[in-house]
DNA sequence: GTGGTCTAGACCACG
DNA sequence: GTGGTCTAGACCACG
């Protein structure tokens, strides 16, 4: 109940709500938080993180949107039921969006085309998305 | 004068300096364009690109800032000798923080492994081109 | 341009960004405002609203995640492509919280089913959403 | 003492004493409940809707401070002879408010007239209950 | 000029 | 206690 860690980095240009987001969104799918578990309260987070409420709220509030909680007035946020809010089209959208981003970030760091798809079969297979068919070499 | 294969898409949301922008690092970072190298002239590239000149004086401005090309008062634009401001440490924390934010995005928006490397391999040959430049006049 | 006719209540238990929100979506939707036609900047529009910029900026956040809007950085906000960014599963369950929330409303104003369904017909009419087919009566 | 015919829908996201509430007012907007009517007693009701007798208090004295019903000591819960706390014109300003604003909803989802209309019968079906109270013990 | 983020703090509603 | 809204104002990035 008390161990939400997340780690928060000012100044790394990636906004602090955006932090909360995807950490939020992390612990959630890999700690497998189940429908109904309580998060902390916005101003405890908020206190733990040592920012303002105002940006856990504007966090939590975006997480409401897309699904991932839900808000139930004088009691707290909780993790919603999975479930999938975009349409095919709008979650291409965001997934070419997503794409255009990270590729710019990655060529601008000067990586190659190989590098840069070496990392994300390595970090796929970190996150061991689809699990390896029995009968497979290594 | 025509070597210089840079492929503009219109219309794709994102602005032509930037894939210009993209397409020159993408180019330097694979080494087809080594340090030193004469770039083709601004007024070269826009008739090339049918694009207008002060766009790609835009682009190569950038490039400069970013320290990947100089600019050498009438003989033109070269690639940097002495480009590459982040350590390799500092570059590779930076990718994996972008490779971090993309995936879990694609993730969040219930994409696959395949159909997440399919979009990147996609997005790479998009923005690739030729990899040698020949016969540019200085 | 210039005329964009928002009007504000206070006190009417609807929040500020609630009335922005659903006032730009209907000048968009029946002004037929094109795709491209730029907003009034947040600054602006707080000023002849008479409310603190952020709450604009809160009001043309949600509607760019709404799909109606969206952003260009140094430029402002336009009017988007329209588009439907939501599920049918989505799109679902929105309508049964707006329709429980209304007649909700209704029933604690003690207006009665008929009652109810005569006010739902008169304001479909009214927008004339579905054109009557030549030939029907009046 | 069965007579009192309120559905109750577990799991809804309504909350028991909500439902319980919307129903009374339904049934005393549509005149089945004249003015001064006994109410079934919290205990006979809890006892029918198999729910706690403390909903079913809840709801009453929500009811009650709303000016629906009134508690008379030793008796039990009667329909109230003065409720209507709102003017016959403020009660259709707000019904108006109201339908504009989930009919603004509905059609920013894309749904139909017809879609609309089958929408709102269905949930007034829902909320629909017999219409007569019959040999109601005071 | 434009939008974007964040803070500090007030005040409200639900329970 | 909980979340929700709003203000005033700072500071940043893009152009």
């Amino acid at each position: 109940m008390t161990a939400f860690h997340i780690a928060i980095t000012t100044g790394s240009g990636t906004p602090i709500y955006r932090q909360i987001i995807d950490q939020v969104r992390l612990v959630v799918a890999t700690e497998a938080l189940p429908a109904g578990h309580a998060m902390p309260s916005v101003r405890s987070l908020a206190e733990q993180l040592l920012v303002n409420a105002n940006t856990v709220a504007k966090a939590y509030g975006e997480l409401v949107r897309d699904g991932v909680l839900e808000s139930h007035h004088g009691l707290g946020f909780f993790v919603s039921e999975k479930r999938q809010i975009y349409s095919k089209a709008e979650r291409l959208r965001r997934l070419r969006l997503a794409v255009d981003a990270f590729i710019h970030e990655a060529v601008f760091l000067d990586f190659t085309a190989e590098e840069i798809q070496r990392t994300v079969d390595e970090k796929l297979a970190e996150l061991d998305l689809e699990p390896k068919i029995a009968g497979e070499k290594s």
